[in-house]
Formats: structure tokens, sequence, C-alpha cells
DNA sequence: AAGCTCACCAACCGCAATATA
DNA sequence: GTATATTGCGGTTGGTGAGCT
């Protein structure tokens, strides 16, 4: 069964005037026919000069992504996958951007490839290290209580001695107010909050925890702008970060740069 | 063997930018 | 200067086929 006669089964078939769904060998050719003939461009007229019942998008759209002559066929190789992931860090969902510095691969070949290989990972990797800085919160917040306890315990000690009510209450105030656990102002506070990760991992869990370097000030920290485009292949922080970094080739600077 | 799930990819849609009349 | 046409881009949809249960 041809495209064609597929297509209108399935409901495609003539609207308005055009035809639509899968493109026929045909259709193909005339297409071609029509580029050889009077170049790229001008895809409104193909209906009228090359006899196709198509529009000029879905024209462009075909010739674009299928038919010309300069398109890499086959799979996405590790190198342009490198080149995609390090892009994609530095611009985001720019597919066209992106496939200009990738001869022969179209954005929309780009933009699939990325969806069915790193989208999921992206939600799974939010998902994941949005765990992990929950418990790593978690873990900062029993080591201040600890931490906390043992200075109050201290300060009783030495409050018994002075039998003083006034300083214990005005001491217990100053408490409460720094329950809240700190945020780690430097590499070194994530070393000691976290000394069982490489430099690489505290560097990133630094830059998770405070927002992205370049995030620029008074925008603060959010959520999106470190997973929506620029974090997001890193599959598992404690676990695959050195392998991601790796195999990727992308830098943690590229990682931890947004886009720009 | 049949049904289900999921990855892949071609093609469509809406919108914005740019070109042309 | 403005209206209209064309082009380009990014997001989304839906069909196909392979693998799994």
């Amino acid at each position: 069964m041809s495209w064609g006669v597929m297509g209108e089964q399935l409901g495609w078939g003539i609207i308005e005037g055009w035809r639509k769904g899968p493109w026929t060998t045909e259709e193909d050719r005339l297409l071609v026919e029509y580029v050889k003939l009077h170049g790229e461009g001008r895809w409104n007229s193909v209906a009228r000069l090359a006899g196709l019942k198509r529009n000029g998008k879905s024209c462009r759209l075909r010739w674009v992504n299928y038919l010309r002559p300069d398109l890499k066929r086959g799979q996405i190789t590790p190198h342009e996958e490198s080149i995609i992931l390090e892009l994609h860090a530095r611009w985001g969902n720019r597919w066209s951007k992106i496939a200009r510095s990738l001869p022969g691969r179209t954005d929309n070949e780009i933009k699939n490839y990325w969806r069915t290989h790193f989208k999921k990972k992206a939600i799974v990797s939010s998902d994941k290290a949005g765990k992990l800085r929950s418990r790593l919160l978690a873990r900062q917040q029993i080591q201040f209580q600890q931490q906390q306890q043992q200075q109050q315990q201290q300060q009783l000690q030495q409050l018994q001695n002075q039998v003083d009510m006034k300083k214990i209450m005005s001491s217990l105030d100053e408490s409460d107010n720094r329950v809240a656990p700190f945020l780690p102002q430097s590499r070194q506070d994530m070393a000691t909050v976290y000394p069982a990760g490489t430099a690489e991992e505290q560097g990133f869990l630094y830059s998770m925890f405070n927002g992205c370097a370049s995030v620029a000030p008074g925008e603060g920290f959010n959520e999106d702008t470190l997973w929506d485009g620029s974090l997001w292949n890193l599959d598992d922080v404690h676990g695959n970060l050195s392998m991601a970094c790796a195999t990727s080739k992308v830098s943690m600077h590229s990682l931890a740069t947004p886009l720009y």
C-alpha cells in the first residue's frame, strides 16, 4: 500500500485544497525537480509550478528535513552528540542554531534526538537531584541541630554556674533565629558538609545550592534555571557525574553556565 | 500469539520575523 | 508607512516498529 493511499485511509488526504500527511515518492520526485529548476525558496509557487497539491510550508519542510542532497543520513555520532550537548547547554532549545553547527543535520532531527535521548533524563535528573538536595538539606539540618545542641549544652553548663536566667533566655532566642540550615558560602563549605563527594561533585552542588554562577544578581535561585536546559544531563549527581562529564566532554563550567 | 509500552521520527501547527507590493 | 505574503522556528502530534510481558 502506498503512503498516499494509506494516508487517505488514515484520514489525511486533501484538506482545504492541500494534500496532507506522508509524502509519496512521486511527490518527492516533483519537489526535487522543482528545486533543481527553480532553486530553493518561493515555496508557495511549488504547487502551481510543480503540480503538487502541497502548500509551501509543507514543501519547504519536506525539502529541508528530507530531500536536501547534503543531508547526512544515519545515527548521530558520539562526537555530534557531544556537540549537541555542549550547544544545548549554551543556547537551550535553539535547534536551528545548533543545527548550523552540525552540517547535514536538521533542526528537526536534533530536536527529535534530544527529546528522545535526553529529555527524559532531564526529568529524572531533576527528580534525583531534588531528592539529593533534600537529603543534603536534611543532613545539614541534623548537623546544625547537633551543633546547636552541643553549644547549648556547653552554654547551659556555663550558665548553670552563673545561674543567670536572662542570659539563658536570650541565648535560646538567638538560637531560634538560626534554625534554618545555612547555604554553603564557598566550595570549602560544601566540602565540609559533603566530604564524601569529589571536588567536581562539591563544585556542582555548591552551584546547585547557590544558583548558577551566572544567574543574574537579584534573579535568585530558581529550579527552572538549573534544570531547564543547562544541567539536565547529569544523570545522577552522586553516581554518574564524573562519567557524564567525561563521556559527554561537556565541562562543568559550561554545564553550570545557563543560557547566554 | 496477542496486547502493551516505548523509542523514533515525519509531519503538522501556531507564531514571529522578514520580505515584498 | 502599511498590509500582505513568505519564510523560519520551536513545540506538538501521531504512526510505526521493536521489544517486552
